[in-house]
DNA sequence: CCTAAACCTTACCATGGTAGTAAGGTCAAG
DNA sequence: CTTGACCTTACTACCATGGTAAGGTTTAGG
């Protein structure tokens, strides 16, 4: 298979494919005689396994360790675990963070009116007169 | 004052305020004879008043409508609150994707034994055998 | 008055993950 | 054999921020 079809069956873009190879999260792959990228079934796996990594939003090095951990038939449940847990402890802090700035503006908001006169609570709170 | 005492009380780096200025968010300001940038307590106002919209997680552009409106005295409250309440939009629409993605991963975590054995129901999440 | 420290200037590079472009080589179908 | 679809590398850009380096300026102390 060339990267095109690759890209095509793992959901991951042929640029992308080349920028995993060069940052070292796939291997290199070996190469036609005319210098083409050859892939097989495996790799298709492979690249469909990062991309729904990605989609959980795990980061590359998260997910370079995942797939060390994939591809290691030993390893125990326990580390892979232990990743997960973290990224779910990481996007609860990032949530609570979102989730007091938008109470924030919301709150400036509700107090501003909202019509055709210049007084605005919202501009006043960024400005520092609250 | 020079920029790092604009710096200093504005809690804007001097990086960030030569950033805005060469992005144009703030004027070019005046300079000395010898070429360094000369502010006055109204720059820090400013700056201070962009460094709040930014912790509020406001993007470049919205700020720029935001310090415009700001120093037009005769704004109608209206278009400020529009902008506040598109951002409050924006926010829970990433808060919401985070909870999904933090669910996801949860769930899949709580699924897996987490101990010394290799079977783990979070890898086979990722590899699409779920 | 001289020197050292603290400050300023511009112009670079890096981040992370992705997309775009350009210039050129290869392959397959008609 | 031509044409179009595909591949290659190498570059640029995004966004907001931090870092560094090489050099000029100002200020305070001896």
């Amino acid at each position: 298979m060339n990267i095109g079809t690759v890209a095509d069956n793992s959901g991951v873009s042929a640029k992308m494919i080349r920028y995993y190879e060069d940052t070292g999260l796939i291997p290199h792959t070996r190469r036609s005689d005319s210098g083409y990228r050859k892939y097989d079934q495996a790799d298709v796996h492979t690249l469909r396994f990062i991309r729904r990594a990605r989609d959980l939003g795990f980061s590359m090095d998260r997910i370079k360790e995942l797939l060390r951990l994939w591809q290691d038939r030993t390893r125990p449940s326990r580390e892979v675990k232990a990743i997960a847990l973290n990224h779910v402890s990481e996007l609860d802090a990032d949530i609570a963070k979102l989730i007091s700035l938008r109470n924030v503006v919301s709150h400036l908001a509700g107090l501003c009116h909202g019509d055709d006169h210049p007084e605005c609570p919202i501009l006043d709170g960024l400005s520092g007169e609250i």
